[in-house]
DNA sequence: CAGGATCCGGAATGATACTG
DNA sequence: CAGTATCATTCCGGATCCTG
């Protein structure tokens, strides 16, 4: 895959004789505001993390702070107020003794998958590229 | 393409016997640490809107500040040396008068390019997805 | 178990003024 | 132009206690 450049995500639009369009301040940044709506919805600390823990199957509340390292309990109430008021996911509470609440993906929490899928190979690759930095740094010390 | 489910995300790892490998409290859990990683290094309000602005040759600290809409100059000199530091762009200095910096994305900052093209997809569906339920909340309440 | 309510400290941010 | 310094503010988030 070409990994080459920036140069299809530039927002130069060609006009019909293939000359470039001027683009005044605020036109052209449709990859800008179109990042920044979707940071805004998923952006922050958490919101992706949690969206991946129940992706694995973790549905409880507790669950949850378990496996979203570092996360209060009061900011992960918070935060599964904001993914449900957006969509992401359903919460269902079943009256029994005790009380059992759920959190389930919805069908439109799928359509992160491609940005899941990026960020997860990109993280993955950073930090390879990290450490075999900090080789290079400790050989060049010593 | 497949956007169905989670299925190809999920932590739950086949052995050779087919069989499910149980997960720990601190195992499987690639996805969770790799997202974890990419969002602690380009997580955040600003640093990829930056790496666009960028992308888009906007390479003057004024023109950044007006292109990143909402930014104040003391934060984005911060983000500017946090992403310098993090090798995704070079600060150069060219001595005249007055004097012209320039911020200019490295090689590195092109293995964002996926990341960037899922954010923007995903971006551009959704406010379309918004728009739609706005208007359908609308037609209910008349 | 699944949270809500409250208090509180520190970090992030805005505004403004100033420098080379 | 390209920032830095300082102050005021805000707000995020942790800790703790409480409820159904």
């Amino acid at each position: 895959m070409d990994q080459a450049s920036f140069e299809d995500f530039k927002c130069e639009t060609e006009d019909q004789t293939g000359g470039k369009i001027k683009m005044g301040s605020s036109e052209c940044s449709a990859a800008l505001t179109a990042v920044g709506d979707a940071l805004y919805v998923i952006g922050g600390k958490w919101k992706l993390r949690i969206i991946i823990a129940l992706s694995e199957g973790f549905t409880r509340f507790n669950e949850l702070q378990r496996r979203v390292e570092g996360i209060s309990a009061r900011v992960l109430s918070n935060e599964l107020k904001d993914l449900e008021l957006n969509g992401f996911l359903v919460r269902t509470v079943q009256v029994a003794s005790p009380v059992i609440v759920e959190y389930k993906l919805t069908d439109y929490s799928d359509t992160l998958k491609n940005v899941l899928i990026a960020l997860r190979e990109w993280g993955t690759m950073h930090k390879a590229n990290i450490k075999k930095r900090m080789k290079e740094a400790a050989q060049a010390a010593s």
